[in-house]
RNA sequence: GGAGGCGUCGCAUAGUGGUCUAGUGCACCACCUUGGAAAGGUGGCAGGCUCGAAAGGGUCUCGUGAGUUCAAAUCUCACCGCCUCCGCCA
């Protein structure tokens, strides 16, 4: 959400930034329904001014002269709840359109129209050369017995999966090793974070109500959550921060559930996109500055390198261009490792920055030096998200008898360094 | 799952239909006092919307929302949360 003042005073900016990320929203309509509710709410202020003038004269007076004021007091009345009416009438259009109004995309936002035209912005590593076919995850896994994906639909149905043996070590391992790597460095505080979570926050997260298909809904009416961001972001609403403790990062894991309702026939084997998987997010609140935000935009980008850069697989970054960023994002990069059984880079973490967009609709503020309330900024970047992860390591890692290397800095983690049929 | 209680300005509390534009204490800030501090004194101490060049004004918010009433912190209903007891349970 953006500010209404700001909206007003810059709505050709903000219809050049929807126009960039594709996105429909009807700014001169929101202008007029604004002029609107102003209006309505200023009739109403001087009829409830006069109500509560009245209605203290009403208590010394007597009788008569009371009863012909409490009459008149009736008659204003109905006139109160027919303008509060129109008032109500007005606010749900003004909440729908203000609800689809995207932030403003940066300057350094290549123009585009889907994934496609995300540009490519470092490479690091050369791709490996295998001396041999490489095999998929599916493959190598299920010929190792370390993952079972037709008991998989049996029991969970479509995109559902059994990690077993050296599988689930691994994963275990690599949650074991990302949070150290995290703790190690420092200043960001690990949370296990709730992923049944209640509608307000996906709304000021961003996820509701444009991407509401993609949730599961429980019959308890609480969502589950694609990432653990929605917890996290949650977690500060409504609060006035302390400036002092800024920049607050978090290290969230938590599981995410995701419907997968638009991929519907993409990625339909293994753990690429499945519908239950596990992630560490970092998160992060900070005060109200581009260049703050930029800095740790970068900063969180990083991080995730460096745990890709030791665990030693070759990845790029992409920028997305307009067409693929979120309505409240207003920049993302996309870091992609690379899947050698599909010879391309695949998402692994996705790293963005949203200005005041969120905090604005968590309303999660905090006081600058000159003791003026301002909503802070906030970013989010995937830490590492399993099985995704895993299936990647095992497709870089294997090797041409169908055992997998164990990554060293997950030797210590796992307790071996080749992972082989053991039934 | 059953029974009962509670939610007021950062904290603690007062307030059961109209002088509540919510009182008091603590904490906090400024000033006075002091060599400096404490104590004491004086003042300040919510946010949203809105009108205004400003000074200042109007309005809304006592968990949230709806309702009753000329008038709601106070009465009614729903929801959210917390507490106590019983039952169940990893």
């Amino acid at each position: 959400m953006l500010d209404i003042h700001f909206i007003r005073e810059n709505a050709d900016i903000i219809k050049a930034g929807a126009a960039k990320k594709h996105i429909d929203c009807d700014i001169d309509r929101l202008i007029r329904v604004d002029d609107e509710r102003k209006l309505i709410r200023q009739e109403l202020d001087i009829k409830r001014s006069e109500q509560n003038r009245r209605s203290n004269e009403i208590q010394v007076l007597k009788d008569k002269e009371r009863e012909k004021v409490i009459v008149q007091m009736q008659h204003l009345k109905a006139g109160m709840a027919e303008s509060e009416e129109r008032l109500k009438k007005v606010m749900v259009e003004w909440q729908q359109l203000m609800l689809t109004v995207p932030n403003i995309p940066d300057m350094s936002v290549p123009d585009g129209d889907s994934d496609a035209d995300n540009m490519e912005v470092k490479k690091w590593d050369t791709v490996p050369e295998f001396s041999f076919v490489p095999k998929s995850h599916v493959e190598l896994m299920t010929a190792l017995d370390i993952a079972d994906f037709e008991r998989g639909a049996k029991v969970a149905g479509f995109r559902g999966y059994f990690l077993k043996g050296d599988a689930a070590l691994l994963s275990y391992a690599l949650w074991q090793f990302i949070s150290d790597h995290f703790v190690k460095k420092g200043g960001f505080t690990p949370m296990i974070v709730p992923s049944l979570v209640r509608r307000e926050s996906f709304m000021g997260t961003g996820y509701v109500p444009q991407s509401e298909e993609d949730l599961y809904k429980t019959q308890d009416s609480e969502y589950l959550a694609g990432t653990g961001e929605v917890a996290t972001m949650g977690y500060h609403m409504n609060e006035i921060l302390d400036a002092k403790q800024f920049p607050i990062k978090y290290l969230s894991f938590s599981p995410c559930f995701r419907r997968e309702i638009g991929a519907h026939g993409k990625d339909t084997k293994g753990l690429v996109r499945v519908h239950e998987f596990y992630k560490f997010e970092q998160v992060v609140l900070c005060e109200a500055s581009h260049e703050a935000s930029v800095k740790y935009h970068e900063e969180l980008t990083a991080n995730a390198e460096e745990m890709i850069q030791l665990l030693k697989i070759p990845y790029h970054v992409v920028i997305n261009c307009s067409g693929d960023l979120g309505l409240g994002q207003v920049k993302k990069y996309d870091i992609e490792c690379w899947m050698p059984s599909e010879g391309k880079y695949r998402e692994t973490h996705s790293s963005s920055y949203f200005h005041d967009f969120q905090t604005r609709r968590l309303n999660i503020r905090y006081r600058d030096e000159n003791g003026e309330l301002k909503f802070a900024h906030s970013l989010n970047n995937t830490a590492l998200a399993t099985p995704r992860l895993l299936a990647i390591i095992i497709e870089n890692y294997q090797q041409q008898d169908g055992t997998i290397k164990v990554p060293d800095v997950l030797v210590p983690y796992v307790g071996k360094s080749i992972i082989s049929f053991a039934g």
